[in-house]
DNA sequence: ACTCAGGTATTAC
DNA sequence: GTAATACCTGAG
């Protein structure tokens, strides 16, 4: 295949450490320019910024413009997002001002299920070089500018890939969670196309909590982060306890915080753009 | 050597 | 239903 290439000028909202670094995706890498590199479905895309102009460039399936408008959000409001939250208080004000770049990215739903599922009681570094290196071993190559690139495996990549197999590539105990989940989707006990249509997000999260390896953050997780794109949804992690309970709980020890109680206060709070919030302030709390 | 990290599953009240 | 506990691994 060969390159292609999208410039865009003038686009607000959109700085590729806030987009890449905030929590959403494990796949993109900062190079010395820096721009960034990163592999969805079958392209590697590289986008660096220069002045008020974005530019893609890489190996896609479809015409690049397509490719990007789908996957960058690009036809979403964030002005307006970003505006109507802010007016909620303060606090989120403050953090949409330095997260005030992100975007939510359009990943694909399995890649999402299996790197959130990687995910649990794990740091980002080592998420990341696992993702890699399952991708490597079952992934399909891809070359570009002379580099070699591996798109995440698909079900059916994974479909006689043992539990041991996974325990050696340094998955841990989530080795046979990787395992079960796969079978369960490749035999349909959860299918994904489904999901996709259900316009129902309590459905979903249902059935994405009889997976093994998805309780409630990375159920959440997923509808937030994955073309499911379910705004509504605000994912609670240690940060975001954190975070909530300095701003508007104060209780003693956040760990005695109830995740009812977190959830029951954004949802009043922020709404349907629950899990944009969440994403500002978590990036916010982390980074800041 | 030892702690800790984007939680989940299991077991026990 | 809600509360404690174990859990792979490797980087700092």
């Amino acid at each position: 295949m060969q390159e292609q290439e999208y410039i865009l000028e003038n686009l607000d909202s959109f700085e590729l450490k806030d987009i890449f670094d905030c929590g959403q995706c494990f796949r993109w890498n900062i190079r010395k320019d820096g721009s960034y590199t990163g592999v969805f479905r079958n392209n590697v895309l590289n986008v660096k910024k220069e002045n008020n102009k974005i530019i893609f460039k890489g190996i896609c399936e479809e015409e690049i413009q397509k490719t990007v408008k789908e996957y960058f959000d690009l036809d979403r409001d964030y002005n307006e997002i970003k505006e109507r939250l802010s007016n909620i208080d303060k606090n989120i004000k403050t953090s949409i001002q330095y997260g005030q770049g992100i975007r939510i990215l359009n990943q694909e739903l399995w890649e999402t299920i299996i790197s959130f599922i990687i995910s649990a009681n794990n740091n980002i570094p080592r998420i990341k070089s696992i993702i890699e290196r399952l991708s490597k071993k079952y992934g399909n190559e891809i070359e570009y500018q002379g580099e070699k690139y591996y798109t995440f495996p698909t079900a059916m990549e994974l479909k006689n890939v043992s539990i041991e197999e996974y325990r050696s590539l340094g998955l841990g105990f989530r080795d046979i969670r990787l395992y079960e989940t796969t079978k369960m989707i490749l035999d349909k006990k959860v299918d994904l196309n489904e999901l996709k249509e259900n316009p129902n997000t309590n459905e979903i999260k249902e059935k994405l909590l009889t997976l093994s390896g998805v309780g409630p953050k990375v159920a959440d997780c997923i509808l937030l982060f994955s073309e499911l794109k379910r705004f509504e949804v605000f994912p609670i992690d240690v940060w975001v306890r954190r975070v909530m309970n300095d701003l508007y709980i104060k209780q003693e020890d956040e760990n005695k915080v109830s995740k009812k109680q977190i959830e029951k206060l954004a949802n009043e709070k922020f709404g349907n753009l629950a899990g944009l919030a969440q994403q500002y302030l978590f990036y916010w709390r982390r980074e800041a």
